[in-house]
DNA sequence: ATTTATACTGTATATATATTCAGTAAAATT
DNA sequence: AATTTTACTGAATATATATACAGTATAAAT
């Protein structure tokens, strides 16, 4: 799709956001009024340019008939997919972004921030395999029994949260692999969040 | 929420049929056209009559003003949990349905038809835990090493289809459980569907 | 160098649209 | 038995709305 200008995106979202406060698309004067424009033609030219490039469909002579393409509809719902690479740390940065897919706000009973792909075994036994999409909510705010991501120094790993003082336990839930003991206080330890839910497509 | 009355109903599908087609509302001669009405003051009395019920909103003045109320908008895009009775099918009936969950389209590769909440371990080998939420899509057309949804005169169970012939085998993902082998043909043996993903809620 | 696209103001207007008023009739509720 | 709700037809109208036309000015593409 042809890139948009940024007084076209400007209007494009002015649609959406319209949309989603309203439940119906604005008029040519409504947008005047968010956007500040004194002319209905601003409007509706930047509507024509909208729908040439693909981002919008104009029933023409109905009344609020603007129509989000399929694309368009969908760009504002989707949720990142971070791939776990050993080294390197899940960041919402467009390199670790493996890609994204539709967001359903009230999908887990917690809102969450992005879906970690899952690699290797460590977390079988509590039903987490390989290529699994666990929902993680950025947060420290962890407590014993949580999965938590967590980082040591380049390593970023999903894990059974333990702690007692300044002592912390990484569990996996494999017995082929090793319990992992660190300081709070560590250099290079962080925790980047805990899984709230999982998706798995078959 | 107040009951609605059938006409009721007909036009509240057609207000949501004809945002899902068009994108935004229909006016009131659009819902007369779409249902037959002959005076627009039809579908003005009916508009009103859902606002009252609390199904839409509607914003005076405005064309297409009309607004699916949070509750009403949701209810077009939902899926139901069924639970796995021992005894009983997970049909779509009413008494079956433990909740209805919002939908998305395209959460998983394949469509699919309803949640089933999952009693037991099994499968846990498989990745299955108790209470993980399994999407099922209704088809006897499955294929070795599919995960399905299999019932046995009243008993329902979830496991790995493998066939050769006319014999069947229905393999558990967990050694405390015991494989089940079943003729094709016999009496009260059916397969439900087959599971297309899995949801989690921690 | 010329054309096209962007980014508007300002005016005008045909028509799309909500909405009121006047009825009729049957069903449900009080 | 009286009132309210449902379920419409039919006509009238104020206004909400899309859209065309006439300009101005700058940036980008050919």
């Amino acid at each position: 799709m042809k890139e948009l200008t940024i007084q076209q995106k400007k209007v494009l979202q002015c649609i959406k956001f319209y949309i989603k406060k309203t439940g119906f698309p604005p008029t040519r004067a409504d947008i005047c009024r968010e956007l500040g424009f004194k002319s209905p033609n601003a409007a509706e030219s930047h509507l024509r340019a909208l729908e040439k490039k693909g981002y919008i469909t104009i029933e023409n002579g109905a009344s609020r008939g603007i129509n989000l393409t399929e694309n368009t509809a969908e760009q504002s719902q989707t949720i990142p997919v971070i791939g776990l690479v050993a080294a390197g740390s899940p960041t919402l940065a467009d390199e670790n972004i493996e890609k994204h897919i539709p967001y359903q706000e009230s999908l887990f009973l917690s809102d969450f921030d992005y879906f970690l792909r899952v690699k290797g075994l460590s977390m079988k036994d509590a039903g987490i395999m390989e290529d699994d999409l666990v929902a993680i909510k950025k947060t420290s705010e962890v407590r014993n029994g949580d999965i938590v991501v967590a980082r040591i120094d380049d390593e970023v790993t999903l894990k059974y949260f333990q702690s007692s003082g300044n002592q912390i336990k990484l569990i996996p839930a494999n017995d082929d692999f090793e319990e992992i003991y660190i300081n709070k206080e560590t250099e290079g330890f962080f925790i980047e969040g805990k899984s709230v839910g999982l998706i798995r497509e078959n």
